[in-house]
DNA sequence: AAAGTCTGTCACATGTTTGTAACACTGGGG
DNA sequence: CCCCAGTGTTACAAACATGTGACAGACTTT
């Protein structure tokens, strides 16, 4: 999972900052803008993957902004959130109306921010319809969460269930410890390469004789999941 | 397939509208009241298919009416939509105790409105969605709203049957504890994430040591219930 | 009003997973 | 055959995830 950006766009300072401070808490990136034009500008530029809209702003009004990007082809399906003070129904039904995925009245407490941002992300992303792999008996399926060997289950921990996860995807290929850190633990993690040689055992245990022989080393150079003998 | 009447329940003329013209596009017959008697009036003369009923009515109260509606024999299987400008979720579980079907907070597109209709009327009619879900041994019967483990009644929160009437409806398949809050609670809702834990805690508690391994944890993912052992 | 139910949250208990260090082994070059 | 860098293997404490019991507040029923 990677982080997500969220762009905050809002007159007051202040509410901006608050509201950072509660996102980058929850491991959200921040961008602020403070009027439509600077918005356009860092949506354009930073691609938000949601963004936080206030209903009243100088100039172009927030309602004009989300018309506006909902209309582009490129910016329609950023999800937004409408921030306003206005207790109005109306408001509220012209807001969606416009093609709001959300819509928070404040005041708000910093949770509630958190929890619907989360909530319209959820949304914005369906779950997934990953097919299951399968590979010499072997069988990953996303959906369940299972590794199956010849119908019967097998018990991989989290970490060795991304390995497998990465490696059944990516067959055939060398990686070297440092883009398996990356690739499976995330970018920016600092733990030790040997640590990536512990969870090959730790999987190759989990897969058993009968398919351990899948993820072969390649000395010097790191770990390959192979149907092909080493 | 015959044409289906919906009866719109909401004071305010101009949603009535809105919503009228949303449906009649989508091929629905409106009928529309504007307070809970007239909305009586309407059902025992006109037997909609479904009603949408607005929270707040002037003198009965929506929800008031709803509890009637599903009390009497020849009202009670009127699947009924819940309207709500409430912010608050309380309402929504509320709502759906009272024997509402579905539950759509204001402001809604008219897309979604057309959806979640579409949606409670394929549930509503053919009899088969209605139909107990028996696994194992453990049976679950939304028309009497009852569970059973070999011939004797469990006793299961609101809660806890909802949740269970998920999992026996969308087995074998992890579910993060994020989206079990939106399936299970409801969109929007703002609980913490943990609050599933206890909810499932208290499910496998009511299931007994019979059948409390159906639903299984996923360590770093979710739940999931499964006939298969874990 | 009282007793009971249900819900969400917390604090603590329990159990798993993780990263690391330490040591054992391996294979290829000299 | 010996080195030794590279890898396999094991053990372990800290970090983390989940299980569990208790509790207060909101509602419902008596």
């Amino acid at each position: 999972m990677s982080v997500k950006t969220v762009l905050i766009v809002d007159d007051e300072p202040a509410i901006r900052e608050m509201i950072a401070v509660a996102l980058e808490m929850a491991d959200y990136e921040c961008l602020e803008a403070a009027d439509a034009r600077e918005a356009h500008a860092l949506i354009i530029d930073r691609q938000p993957d949601i963004i936080l809209l206030d209903w009243m702003l100088p100039g172009t009004s927030g309602i004009e902004l989300a018309r506006r990007l909902k209309k582009e082809e490129t910016t329609a399906n950023i999800p937004i959130i409408m921030l306003t003070a206005k207790v109005e129904e109306d408001n509220k039904i012209r807001g969606l109306e416009v093609g709001a995925d959300d819509y928070i009245t404040k005041p708000f407490s910093p949770r509630e921010l958190v929890a619907r941002l989360k909530a319209v992300l959820r949304r914005a992303t369906p779950p997934g319809i990953d097919a299951p792999i399968e590979v010499d008996g072997l069988t990953l399926d996303p959906s369940s969460h299972r590794v199956t060997a010849n119908d019967s289950f097998l018990s991989v921990g989290p970490t060795e269930y991304r390995l497998l996860q990465f490696f059944m995807t990516h067959q055939e290929r060398v990686y070297t410890r440092s883009q398996l850190l990356d690739q499976v633990w995330g970018g920016n993690v600092y733990v030790e390469e040997r640590t990536v040689d512990v969870h090959i055992r730790r999987l190759r245990k989990a897969l058993g004789a009968r398919h351990d022989h899948l993820i072969q080393t390649v000395r010097g150079a790191g770990y390959r999941f192979s149907t092909q003998p080493a």
